[in-house]
DNA sequence: TTCAGTGCAAACCGTTTGCACTGGG
DNA sequence: CCCAGTGCAAACGGTTTGCACTGAA
């Protein structure tokens, strides 16, 4: 599929990404390769992200899109559809009462709430997926 | 409690939000109520929702921060700091295994996965909590 | 040698802000 | 009347892209 050239601008940028363990933004790879690597530009960073997440060494927190607003200001889930990116409420979310003691219990920070995020296709999407299946397979 | 003016502009954007399932963006919203209001600015929108999200009227879906990246590519929880804005993998992450199902089971869409998405404080931010209240108490 | 990857800068896109005007209270 | 809210346009911050150059295979 891919012949992916190994760089060592990829590699020192995967090993910070492996090094650190809290979540860093790519400003902050950028940054933090600054003193070895002053000349690395930040679409380096950025390009080599992606494709460690593509190649699936890594993974991009958060969705990258414009923000999305609720007007029902109740904590409830909501899926993510991956096909065409949209956001749906699910109708019954299953109380999970259990989760936020048992991860509070061993943790050093404060929890104050979780949310179940569910990703898969919508509706839509899952019909949309189903035609294709008839016919042609190519996903995005 | 709030001594806010409701204008024209705000009641249309709010009853926008509450009358879509969808979970439209700041864009989106603006679109769909050009029609009716031709000349409104897509600032008002975002002044908009932010207020009503302020006034705990609506919710902002995902944070409007830079994408975050993980070295860990499989799904595991993370904890989003309130106060520092960082993201922490969560130590044992419960597993809850009923919810998926129990959310698939009424859902016409196809769920391939889920996350727990948790917030509060990160430890750091929990003890500079701690010292802040014993002197001054503002926050940011 | 060759083409995927790089550095740089400009483009992009969603969001925010400064400013003068408007209209709700 | 007065100030919160508005429209407009410019600024902003994070991300992507076009282009010529470089270096891994």
């Amino acid at each position: 599929m891919e012949a992916k050239r190994m760089t060592r601008q990829r590699e020192a940028i995967f090993a910070q990404l492996v090094s650190r363990s809290d979540h860093p933004t790519a400003e902050e790879i950028h940054e933090a390769l600054k003193p070895d690597w002053p000349r690395m530009s930040l679409a380096t960073v950025y390009r080599n992200l992606g494709q460690l997440c593509e190649g699936g060494r890594a993974q991009k927190l958060g969705r990258g899109a414009a923000d999305r607003f609720d007007g029902n200001a109740a904590p409830h889930c909501h899926l993510t559809c991956e096909r065409c990116g949209g956001v749906f409420d699910l109708p019954t979310p299953p109380a999970d009462t259990e989760a936020e003691p048992q991860a509070a219990a061993n943790y050093p920070g404060k929890i104050t709430g979780h949310t179940l995020c569910f990703f898969g296709l919508c509706p839509n999407c899952l019909n949309r997926a189903a035609d294709d299946r008839a016919s042609d397979n190519t996903y995005l």
